[in-house]
DNA sequence: GACGCGATGTAA
DNA sequence: TACATCGCGTCC
């Protein structure tokens, strides 16, 4: 597997979110390797994005890594689960990009395991269902995404990029409709709308 | 479709 | 202290 550059993540916010599609998410856990294709991701703008984390330049102690350089691991809780994201944009500029959906490539078994009862095609098909799948946890917080053992590797061509309004985010005025979400055109592991 | 879960942050 | 949230599993 072939880690990232740095240099892939100073690019910008939204072209980053589309550069993001297929490419690996390399987990080495104890249990093994597991790997997943990014498939969907949203773009989060900070400072001027109602819906973001970080908008009116927020910072707390769970926002203070979207403030630092691009690449860095966002990790956060939303209730039980943990959802990730890489840090975009340079310093001072809170943009984050969150991993919405994956698509299983390696270490299906273990997938298996940590998503019980489930079937495949929902083992991944959100971003609290991947950070589960792929052992992923608030441990990584302030980590970058070029560090083993939680890194990005150079996956695949994505050769159909779909592009519509962000999910889960009703309360955020106009930014409601702001086309921040990519995914893989008919990828059966994008995430659904509930 | 409704409800509970419960880390984190905001408002009161 | 009370309520909302970038979600999900379970129950109806």
């Amino acid at each position: 597997m072939k880690i990232v550059e740095r240099e892939f993540f100073y690019q910008p916010t939204l072209e980053l979110a589309k550069d993001l599609l297929g490419k690996y998410i390399v987990h080495e856990h104890s249990s093994g390797l597991l790997i997943g294709k990014i498939v969907e991701t949203e773009a989060y703008m900070g400072a001027d994005d109602k819906a973001a984390h970080s908008f009116g330049n927020r910072r707390t102690k769970r926002t203070e890594v979207m403030f630092g350089e691009p690449g860095l691991i966002y990790t956060y809780q939303m209730h039980t689960h943990t959802l990730i994201n890489v840090v975009a944009a340079p310093v001072d500029t809170p943009n984050a990009i969150l991993i919405r959906a994956v698509e299983p490539i390696e270490g299906l078994e273990q997938m298996q395991e940590f998503r019980k009862n489930q079937p495949m095609k929902q083992w991944t098909n959100g971003p609290g269902k991947l950070t589960k799948a792929l052992g992923i946890t608030m441990e990584y917080y302030g980590k970058h995404w070029t560090e083993k053992p939680l890194y990005l590797a150079e996956g695949e061509k994505v050769t159909s990029v779909s592009i519509g309004p962000r999910i889960g985010i009703e309360n955020s005025g106009d930014a409601v409709h702001y086309p921040y979400r990519f995914w893989e055109t008919d990828n059966p592991f994008v995430s659904k709308m509930r």
